[in-house]
DNA sequence: TTGACATATATAGACTATCTATATATCCTT
DNA sequence: AAGGATATATAGATAGTCTATATATGTCAA
């Protein structure tokens, strides 16, 4: 079966949703967070993860609270659902299936089929 | 350093040119051989294929020529160029740098970074 | 206290890769 | 003769990310 086609360029929703499974997170934080554990290899823009983080909202895979820490401004605060959950373990099977796929063209080896 | 960002979704490039990398091959038969090889992860399709490789040509990372095999009909046969072979290199090396990465947040293991 | 900069969220518009749909033509098999 | 696989091609739609811009607050140094 085919991943799904935005598996590519999709995968940020999964890794936002893997941070948001270890804590809640607010989105600038998000944004430091995933440049630091991947030096820099994901600059993910803030014009980028705001609509994307209203969108994971929607789909209601995530949900959104205000707080204010200390004496610092409101932040907006996301939590992951369960459906969050469930849909994150899902694109995680899709991505390995998806790379390893990937790496099998890149090595030169075939698959081995069954005729 | 970032990562190109048309990575994600432009790994496609990357695996086309690494077949012609191995051996000559007309537009079809890259789609059959690369469902073939991942065992249909790739479904690619052809409206997808033919304009790619018409950019492909146009950059000059492949170059094309008609052959007709057997009493076959005629076939567009593309082979890989020198600058071609030096874009999947870079390619594969960015691919491998961003994959890793992924399965870093996905692993929930930080990098080791140096202050 | 003023200015500069980092923090924090938000939206509009553009770009690009892929998809679906459609078109055309040939070859092979029944 | 007809149908299906082979083979290439283009137009239009969709979706994810980018750049650019906007706004406002907190912090620190001059």
């Amino acid at each position: 079966m085919p991943v799904d086609k935005s598996l590519l360029t999709g995968s940020t929703a999964m890794l936002i949703l893997k941070l948001l499974e270890d804590a809640d997170m607010y989105g600038y934080q998000i944004i430091e967070d995933l440049n630091r554990k991947s030096k820099n290899v994901f600059a993910l823009k803030a014009g980028t993860l705001y609509p994307l983080l209203h969108s994971l909202e929607q789909k209601e895979l995530v949900a959104a609270y205000e707080k204010t820490a200390g004496n610092a401004r409101v932040r907006k605060y996301y939590s992951i659902t369960n459906k969050g959950r469930n849909y994150l373990h899902a694109k995680k099977e899709e991505w390995q299936l998806y790379t390893s796929a990937v790496n099998n063209v890149l090595g030169g080896a075939t698959f081995a089929t069954v005729r």
